[in-house]
DNA sequence: GTCTATACTGCGATAGAC
DNA sequence: GTCTATCGCAGTATAGAC
């Protein structure tokens, strides 16, 4: 029944929102009483609270073992992408509540929470930074662009249908391709390292 | 006055969500008491409605006037990148509410405002096929393309914080380079389409 | 055009029987 | 572990004075 609880939760604050999806609503489609989720859950907010936590949790730990498992940059961003656009697929709605209702957490869950994105983030980060390190990528601002490939990736969930036109391979091809080619096919002229570090501004300008 | 309860409004709107923020609080920010909104706006929704149809009119006929005034797809792309963050920057809560909010618009207005990110979407799709067609940009799928490159600047408006880091300049070209260019340094012997195919893993190899 | 007062509704949560 | 009944409150919106 604790499952049957969670999923109704999670179709509704999807759907409708957490503050605008009645307990009342959850309880019908979940096939009890309001009263009966008490049992269960002491309140609202810990139902939420569990949606987000269980699949933050899951999504640091498989960018981990991704970490561990390959060296190569080019591979590691890969198989990173590859990880956040399947678990963004196969649990939507519950990817979709945390990208959209993290106002909607108390301070305490809130702060658990923000952690772990940050987490995952910073791991991201990390990617990121040894890769230029190694001289694989372009240098640019990671923070930035960790947050552009994060945001990218995560509003798959907003849009994908399964069964659709795209499997979730397609997709995973396209935003691969887009991440780590772009769309210029041929940078030309003004694209060459030096013409694009004269077009940027310096990383001077750029430090904190 | 009227503008006072709309500033108030995209305020709270914003920090709270629609739906957790009460007419009352709204009211007390813009120094009157709740019934008295009643005399500027028929009810909140028509709070919601006005920011992001405002808004979402806005964005497209900056866009269009864009599409008019440059026809080569590289200076396009980088104007329409530049003027979206140059919004989303500028107003910021409200894209972030145009954003977050879809869900808790009624059914007319909400058809309304969707067919205004339709219209914005398929400019910018069109952008990238004319790019595609004339040889400038990789072939890649125009949607899906569409959709992570208005995912990636749009959620600027939720971490940007003007007078921080980074100028707004400085993001836009961040973002410019992120999409026209990609991640990768040397796609080495890679730069055909063909030769991209063949260096990364197969496709069969990346089965779900 | 703003106020005070209040109607009305629906919410999350609790009590206590079974 | 689920129910019925209900509490207490907060929400949007309205009435009508000034």
């Amino acid at each position: 029944m604790r499952e049957n609880i969670l999923e109704a939760a999670v179709q509704l604050f999807a759907e409708y929102g957490y503050h605008a999806a009645p307990l009342r609503d959850i309880a019908r489609l979940a096939g009890i009483q309001a009263a009966s989720i008490y049992h269960h859950y002491p309140n609202k907010q810990s139902l939420l609270v569990e949606i987000m936590e269980t699949h933050m949790k899951r999504l640091n730990s498989q960018l981990e073992s991704i970490l561990r498992k390959y060296d190569d940059p080019r591979e590691r961003l890969r198989e990173s992408i590859a990880n956040h656009i399947r678990l963004h697929t196969t649990y939507k709605a519950e990817f979709f509540i945390i990208d959209t209702e993290l106002r909607s957490l108390e301070e305490e869950p809130r702060a658990r929470i923000i952690a772990l994105r940050d987490e995952y983030d910073n791991l991201l980060q990390g990617l990121l930074y040894d890769g230029m390190e190694r001289g694989i990528f372009r240098q640019s601002d990671t923070k930035v662009t960790t947050y552009a490939i994060i945001a990218m990736c995560t509003q798959v969930s907003s849009w994908f249908r399964s069964g659709g036109r795209l499997s979730v391979q397609q997709v995973i091809e396209i935003y691969y391709q887009m991440i780590s080619q772009g769309l210029l096919l041929h940078p030309e002229g003004a694209h060459t390292q030096e013409e694009v570090a004269r077009t940027l501004p310096p990383s001077s300008a750029l430090g904190d």
